[in-house]
DNA sequence: GTCTATATGGCGATAGAC
DNA sequence: GTCTATCGCCATATAGAC
């Protein structure tokens, strides 16, 4: 495989474990077997093979729920798609939703900017018309947020979650996840 | 004032904004207007620093929430009062709410279990016990992550949410969110 | 309890051979 | 495109005076 390639894929994983300043150039380069020096070749420095790390692993993302935008349901069949494939989407891939909390956390401007308009917009924008659709009452934006908040925390109290009582295994299942989520969102506590 | 407390002030605000590896003890004895030797004589490490620092942000938080439980209304009448105590407290320690997101990414197993035991299980349980009343068909555990989920998620999207479409000043005023959040839990989508 | 001075090591990054 | 060797810096942590 491309190095390159190789190179961004394991960053990845390593940044969204240990975050920039716990991950050092040493380490991922033993982790892809490769020397220090070679990395330096396909990224002139640290925070740019970061900033690719990072702008790599979004846009693998990008297009992942234009199959539920364009289905033939009903507003309320596509939010319930919708919380469906978001849920199996951020379980399916921990890394993606680490490294996402961790540029929350770094929340540089610009890079928010960028992240905005190229990733999430488009799919925010639908979530907010089909809310819309379904509750005008509402406010779609607090509402569209209201969504993802539901499926993300799940994702990011897991460790503590085990510790607490009335656990179960079965709270990790993504579906048995996303069916309690569309229950609460359409019928309430 | 007491150095100690005075340092472990000032490192509960920096790891917060910059993590483990984001702060040097030079910086933080700087901040402290201390010599880094100084910062010795009251820990052994950087690393018991960065636990003490932990554990006093989070005791301090400890018992905020039991005039909520010990109130004379309705069960939906404290979880309003909880969801708005709650908002309240988040927004205004932002700092302990990041020094959360970043032990939540760190997921020791011991710190978790210590965590849990010693700052959560009590309100969490107590949580459950209203959500039991409230709706006796959900999974009291998944629902009072769920309200949680609602409103910290709001916080760590901010500096997203602000590159997004129709954000308004209104989404970061904790009241206006819990009035928000009691709408969607209570009536649904 | 705080300081100055310093030991020791890992870091990002570069030079130059192959 | 990858290597070995290394520079210069800043990190954690310690020694010992005051």
């Amino acid at each position: 495989m491309n190095s390159k390639r190789k190179i961004l894929l394991q960053a990845k994983v390593l940044f969204a474990q240990q975050g920039f300043d716990g991950v050092s150039i040493r380490s991922l380069a033993k982790a892809v077997n490769l020397s220090p020096a070679a990395l330096y070749h396909h990224f002139p420095d640290k925070k740019t093979l970061y900033l690719e790390t990072v702008q790599c692993a979004f846009a693998e993302q990008e297009h992942v729920f234009s199959k539920v935008w364009c289905s033939e349901g009903t507003a309320r069949q596509k939010l319930i798609e919708f919380i469906e494939c978001f849920t199996e989407l951020m379980f399916a891939d921990p890394a993606f939703h680490r490294l996402m909390q961790r540029e929350l956390l770094i929340a540089d401007n610009e890079r928010m900017q960028l992240l905005a308009e190229d990733v999430f917009k488009e799919q925010f924008v639908e979530l907010m018309n089909i809310i819309r659709q379904l509750a005008p009452r509402l406010d779609a934006h607090l509402a569209a947020v209201s969504v993802l908040g539901l499926v993300c925390q799940q994702l990011e109290m897991q460790p503590l979650l085990k510790c607490l009582p009335d656990w179960r295994l079965q709270h990790e299942q993504p579906q048995s996840l996303a069916k309690h989520i569309n229950d609460i969102l359409l019928n309430g506590i």
